[in-house]
DNA sequence: GCAAAGAACAACAAAAAGGTTGCCTTTTTC
DNA sequence: GAAAAAGGCAACCTTTTTGTTGTTCTTTGC
């Protein structure tokens, strides 16, 4: 077999690069910190206690929002913001490959080297 | 106890947002998934089957070592790049925190609608 | 010792990111 | 029904990122 799942490296890439960079900021972290608590929260709510402006953290919530971290809502006259869980949970499971991949290269590294050894 | 661990969320988000940049884009993404092989490499056989120019393939290399995700040494006429697991490993744990943390709100949420049907 | 391979350094350009202000619309609230 | 609260939209500015080209330096191989 020359693929390891249904999907190639390439595209795993392609679709996780960007989920990454949304995390790649620390007011995007701080954002979904507040956010994996549990209550929606609507844009005025989130910028409470930032120095930034509201519009400011409004385009760090379309970031978030377009790589499906988090998903919003119209509410009457606010827009309450909620967490997803799966995109975390896919680059959690992302990372584990390369972890993997790493375990393994230095699992043969060791065994080469009880080779070497031997001879 | 107010804090979960030594450190402010603050202080993890600043240190753990330059690493979530490195992996936020393919180029990059792509040159983690060569050297987490466990076979150190020159940039010029990193940049060997990309569209990319040296230079540009050593930019990138420059912003993982900055959040050492690798690290160089040169040899001889050639520098050497690896590949290092901590960063990674370490935001791997901070995505389980944000796991968590949604995990128990969900719980939170569960039993709280269960004492609603209760009354 | 000279040519080629590997790479560092620097200047430059284009594009994207991050942030602000200003203005307009919709929904509450009194 | 007017004022205030919550937001959307757009223009604009500055900084950072991404990539290029060009030049120089060191190591290697013959």
């Amino acid at each position: 077999m020359s693929r390891k799942g249904r999907s190639s490296a390439t595209a795993k890439r392609q679709a996780f690069a960007p989920v990454f960079a949304a995390l790649g900021d620390e007011t995007r972290l701080a954002l979904v910190a507040k956010l994996c608590g549990g209550q929606p929260r609507s844009i005025s709510a989130l910028t409470e206690g930032s120095k930034l402006t509201r519009q400011a953290i409004t385009k760090h919530l379309r970031v978030l929002e377009k790589v499906e971290i988090v998903h919003s809502a119209r509410s009457g006259r606010e827009s309450r913001f909620e967490f997803d869980p799966e995109p975390i949970e896919e680059i959690k499971k992302y990372l584990d490959l390369v972890s993997e991949q790493w375990d393994q290269a230095l699992a043969r590294l060791k065994s080469f080297v009880e080779v070497e050894r031997l001879e």
